[in-house]
DNA sequence: CTGCATCCTACATGATACTG
DNA sequence: CAGTATCATGTAGGATGCAG
């Protein structure tokens, strides 16, 4: 049994679920794992989000301990964020998703053209 | 660029991600990782779902090609599901989730009494 | 550039009752 | 036992506009 902020998770599959269970944390983290990124950058990689969106995601990866925010004091602002030793540790978990996807297209799909790489 | 069913990715992260975006179907993997299981026995696992829900999820894993779902001609009913090969590739993804699940544990949660294991 | 404030909609999930 | 059928609802996410 796990428990965290009081709730309680019989499965530590549960945590890992339920942190990711959304369209766009994933992706944030797997952009972040090359680097530190801006604002604007990471809205960029995911061309598809909203800035609501992406804020909201943002700041519940913040909570949640994932990802560190790094304000400076400059005009026009500029924003920083990067993984934390946890979210860090995230890297295996992308990397093996990243493979089985592979594995997966190759079965029911095709790859075309460029494709993105492993974070190793 | 990833294509399956005519729909693009431009990373196979975003696949792996799409199909497990929803809050059970990475818990029916999981107990399915222990071998075949009748439909009571996954409701009763996964204790919180609505049989609604449960057969949803199942279709949903059996079209994705996750899944295989066998039905016994019997009175009453028997249907057992398990694993495809490419369903059965999802260990390693689920282990790993498994381990990080169990580091954010150890950094913002605590670990009480029996939890579950790895599916070696 | 990096947001926040509103409004809005679709969809995932739940609750409940019923069935071959 | 293994579902279907309805109905209800919360919320994630999108669209748009504004701001320091």
């Amino acid at each position: 049994m796990y428990k965290i902020n009081g709730k309680e998770y019989n499965c530590s599959i549960s945590i890992t679920s339920e942190i990711f269970n959304d369209k766009w944390k994933l992706g944030i983290i797997w952009y972040l794992l090359d680097g530190e990124m801006r604002y604007k950058e990471i809205s960029e990689k995911l061309n598809e989000i909203t800035q609501k969106t992406l804020t909201v995601k943002l700041r519940e990866l913040e909570e949640k301990g994932l990802i560190k925010r790094e304000v400076f004091p400059e005009v026009p602002p500029k924003v920083v964020y990067s993984l934390t030793p946890i979210g860090e540790k995230l890297r295996d978990v992308l990397n093996t998703m990243h493979s089985w996807g592979i594995e997966y297209t190759k079965e029911f799909g095709e790859i075309v053209g460029e494709s993105c790489s492993p974070k190793l």
